[in-house]
DNA sequence: CTATGTGAATTTATTCACAGCA
DNA sequence: TGCTGTGAATAAATTCACATAG
């Protein structure tokens, strides 16, 4: 089993145990199970082994996952072993709360640097990092910065894709609720709260 | 094909559908077919007309869509066609933009309550609605509010879950990056930015 | 002719059940 | 005995291809 192509829905439910095992490795003995992990989780516990046995053992039968290891494994797999610097852009509400949100550093993740349009906000610090004037985008080359966020109002969600990709960035967290159209190389991933909340009402019962 | 259940992939995408649709109608002619409106999403017009065929024929062959009419089946099959009242609990940062964010009127959805624990806070008029005091939560019930959206810190997380499910709540839309526990009837989506955001090495290229 | 709607084929993901290791 | 790892079975979703309607 050890060389397939890894499902992506088995990718996608990745972070989700390495979220679990970070919480957890606080106060837990040495191994973990695979149905103690899939019980704080609520899924199944064979699904989380057949999701591990894309990469390889690494559990002992008898005994369950070394949890150290395997969170070292799956930071691996996910390319977090080495800190992934991020650049947002658009520093509101939804921007500042990116910003001053602590969660990102476990993943290894930082938010390096901050762009605005506006004035105001330009030239101030917020969290580690200063605004900057967004006309400055294209530093991120020199500054090796391979991921942007978009948290800029919709109407201008596609020029500021543009100005990521050109600035040399591969990857694109777009929160804002335009589809943003780039060169295929480039990962796109979309939220929209408004498309989870709205899917709400059709599951409620009453 | 009419009557049979609906994927659970389907009703994922059927929000995203609808938000194209309300986007395009502005400047669209009457009909729209399966294919523009692929285009538009970057899928399939394949995917588009399966999907839609689970709820019954609303095309017209040679023609497309009407697009006021598919807009309004959605709506409809999503239980939007009424207004949707939703309590917000934790107005920081990213609570503050879920309220003055304006996008969430066209689905249907009002968020008609704000709560915090934060004095400073409470009393203030943000966006249309006035902070109260967490304690308060319970006033819900009487006005009717189904949808709660969590907003708190994480440790706070569970606590809120079970105030909004006491005070009548029954979908809840958890912004907090805690896993919650309700009763099975309740409908939690969870949605962590870092969880989406933690993806992106994994896929980039180089 | 154009575009829908849908059975059938294919692909992908989940679930099961159990051999085998510690 | 307890738990992993995984082939095999099942289920679900996607894709295709085309009959059919306007």
């Amino acid at each position: 089993m050890r060389y397939q192509k890894i499902p992506d829905e088995t990718v996608r439910r990745l972070p989700l145990y390495l979220r679990a095992l970070l919480f957890l490795s606080q106060d837990l003995p040495e191994n973990i199970p695979s149905h103690k992990l899939a019980d704080f989780l609520g899924v199944n516990s064979w699904q989380i082994r057949k999701d591990f046995s894309y990469f390889g053992e690494f559990g002992t039968p008898g005994v369950g996952y070394n949890v150290k290891k395997l969170i070292k494994q799956i930071k691996k797999i996910l390319k977090l072993n080495v800190v992934n610097e991020a650049a947002l852009v658009g520093v509101g509400n939804l921007g500042s709360a990116l910003l001053t949100y602590p969660g990102f550093k476990i993943y290894g993740f930082d938010i390096a640097a901050a762009f605005d349009n506006n004035p105001k906000k330009i030239g101030k610090k917020m969290a580690k990092v200063i605004v900057e004037d967004i006309s400055k985008i294209g530093l991120l080359k020199r500054r090796n910065v391979k991921i942007g966020i978009i948290a800029v109002p919709s109407a201008a969600a596609q020029e500021t894709a543009d100005a990521l990709v050109k600035a040399g960035v591969k990857g694109i967290l777009n929160l804002s609720p335009h589809i943003i159209s780039t060169h295929k190389k480039i990962k796109v991933v979309n939220i929209d709260i408004a498309m989870d909340l709205v899917r709400l009402p059709y599951y409620m019962t009453s």
